[in-house]
RNA sequence: GCCUCUGUGGCGCAGUGGUAGCGCAACGGUUUUGUAAACCGUUGGUCCUCGGUUCGAAUCCGAGCGGAGGCCCCA
């Protein structure tokens, strides 16, 4: 929800009413303080103000007690209606600037609606609960920075975010499910379960440095990705990380994404720019152009490949794994003609479906960005073909049945495009998969195939992504796992734990044979008791632990401990690798 | 980049003006263990950096760098 929101849903009513009453408190503990605007958001509500000293977080349970205070008394909140040059003029008298240009803003119309509670009122188009006193269950959660009107040309304001709820019940839940997302922060585990780090030395921290647990978890992601996307019809390629920056001057890239390219490096001798690849499009339709004459047979023609790109993202959009400097896309260009779009894009939907349910993801939306109403802009113009592709694509979605959404303004600048948003086990809300009609830069870059009249056409190019990049999919996995990842996704599976140093050969020679069976076993070998060693492994999450004493050797067997299972009993190596086997299916 | 907050041994934390402490980890030793923490001992910190205030700064002030939450962006 954002600030278009027209009022109906109680819930959201509560919210901005309660956000009401934060203003009012607000006023009351800041005078002079300026009203921006207060909507009802998902789960909470916020309101920007423009205040004579700043609101710290400390300062938060003083604005609560003040906000039940006025709650107590109980005020019956009340629409009052004034005519536009009168709301106008109230405004500018109560000094209220960001008010005046609201008024502005609204379109013609005589009648202009406030909310007021006692001496408070606020210019509001409603609706609201009836009285103050209806206002019970809410915190308020932090502060932030956030500019008037969304742009950073304008003055920063402060935001104050809050949530409210019914119910008591509902609003410790809420705090508890936010307990909950903190204790999973990727961030978090990522350091506790040793997969990755951020050193100071990686350049502003974007740069995240995969150790070896990290790293098995990004080649298992790949691994899976790649079979699945053989099996689909594609092929992989591989086009390096270095490109000639005339290339993008060609692709349009460099008008319109030369602030997230990092600066050109210079061969002198040459007089050639090279610049780090912050997309793979340019090069993989330059390897289509450069690898012989193509017909519609060989269309459609699917390049994927598994390529880090580097992007120089300001230092403040940085954020742990979801936000870097260097990520790898599963990212694949599709080369097909018109007529094979929708098939094409049911064919890379049967692949997200199927991949995105491998990792727990039950359900998603689409949402399909369109280009804005206005022409021009960063919006390559050639309505015809902007019309054509996002026909295509509605055509696509409707026959397929997916629920989707339509959100202009958010295409790419060379064609509309659908992004696939999942929700993780807490209920937040991810974009991670992605399709984009591309009719622009393949006749940029001179794309052809011969058509079945012998006649050169421009091949369409669907750019397309299953886990987005390797490093926030992972980073979402993380939380969304909370690290307990699956058997056949954890970095490590199987820990042995021999229980005294005259059971280590025995460990020893399990783990070769586990391992020659295909699977990532270590034996724990530490000098500690037993049960300190199977704790540690448990903290850590290993799927599965073996424990091996005297009565294992001597029987042949293997103890199995399963994660979430508990102790599973001794069974024979090749009992246990069968159990494995399943467990690596499922 | 912008706003607010923040920065103490590898990790998690305590210490609000009188030159640093705890737990875990690490290391050495004892222990050889059957399903979530054995015991003893020992290392290890120019309290992010630079500058200022002060007789004296981890503590107060300023700047820089890093981190967090947002905003603008975005995979």
């Amino acid at each position: 929800m954002n600030d278009s929101y027209h009022g109906g849903d109680p819930l959201y009513d509560l919210r901005h009413s309660t956000a009401h009453l934060m203003a009012q408190a607000v006023g009351e503990l800041y005078p002079g303080v300026k009203y921006a605007i207060g909507p009802p958001i998902e789960d909470g509500f916020y309101y920007d103000f423009e205040l004579p000293e700043p609101i710290r977080e400390e300062d938060l349970p003083r604005i609560e007690d003040k906000m039940r205070e006025i709650a107590a008394r109980d005020l019956p909140i009340v629409r009052e209606e004034m005519r536009r040059p009168e709301a106008r003029a109230f405004e500018e008298r109560a000094d209220q600037p960001y008010k005046v240009a609201l008024i502005d803003d609204l379109p013609e119309g005589e009648v202009i609606s406030f909310y007021r509670q006692g001496d408070w009122i606020d210019l509001c188009r409603g609706p609201h609960v009836p009285s103050t006193g209806a206002l019970k269950h809410y915190k308020l959660l932090h502060t932030a920075g956030a500019y008037w009107r969304g742009s950073e040309k304008n003055r920063m304001l402060t935001r104050v975010y809050g949530t409210a709820w019914p119910s008591k019940a509902e609003l410790d839940a809420y705090l508890n499910r936010l307990e909950e997302a903190k204790a999973r922060d990727h961030r978090k585990i990522g350091k506790e379960l040793g997969l990755f780090v951020f050193a100071p030395e990686s350049v502003g921290s974007g740069i995240p440095l995969f150790l070896p647990k990290g790293e098995m978890l990004r080649h298992v992601m790949e691994s899976y990705v790649r079979e699945v996307q053989t099996r689909y019809g594609y092929q992989h390629v591989w086009t390096g990380h270095l490109v000639r920056e005339d290339l993008y001057k060609r692709s349009g890239h460099y008008d319109n994404y030369a602030d997230v390219m990092f600066p050109p490096m210079r061969d002198e001798d040459a007089n050639i720019n090279y610049r780090l690849k912050p997309m793979n499009c340019p090069s993989h339709m330059t390897l289509y152009n450069h690898s012989g004459l193509r017909s519609y047979r060989d269309l459609p023609l699917r390049f994927a490949e598994f390529c880090t790109l580097y992007r120089y993202e300001k230092s403040g959009e940085l954020n742990g794994l979801t936000r870097v400097r260097s990520l790898t896309q599963d990212d694949c260009h599709i080369f097909c003609t018109e007529d094979q779009i929708e098939s094409e894009f049911k064919l890379a939907l049967a692949l997200i479906q199927e991949v995105l349910s491998r990792y727990g993801f039950q359900d998603y939306r689409v949402r399909l960005s369109l280009r804005g109403e206005e022409p021009g802009g960063k919006y390559v113009a050639d309505d015809e073909k902007w019309s054509k592709a996002t026909n295509a694509l509605r055509s696509a979605l409707d026959s397929t049945g997916v629920a989707y959404y339509e959100a202009a303004g958010e295409a790419a600048f060379y064609g509309p495009k659908a992004d696939f948003m999942t929700n993780d086990v807490l209920g937040r809300e991810w974009q991670i998969s992605t399709i984009q009609v591309d009719f622009i830069q393949p006749a940029r870059l001179g794309c052809k195939y011969i058509d079945e009249e012998g006649k050169e056409r421009t091949p369409v190019v669907l750019h397309r992504a299953v886990t987005g990049t390797t490093e926030r999919f992972l980073g979402v996995l993380i939380e969304h796992y909370g690290g307990d990842f699956p058997f056949w996704l954890a970095p490590q599976q199987i820990a042995l734990i021999p229980i005294a140093d005259r059971h280590q050969a025995y460990a020893n020679e399990v783990c070769t044979a586990l391992r020659a069976a295909g699977f990532r076993a270590e034996v724990d070998s530490r000098n500690e008791k037993m049960a300190k060693r199977i704790r540690e492994n448990e903290l850590q999450k290993v799927p599965v632990q073996l424990i091996l004493g005297d009565r294992d050797i001597e029987n042949g067997t293997v103890s199995i401990r399963r994660r979430g299972a508990g102790d599973l009993g001794a069974k024979s190596l090749e009992d246990a690798i069968a159990y494995f086997r399943e467990q690596a299916a499922s």
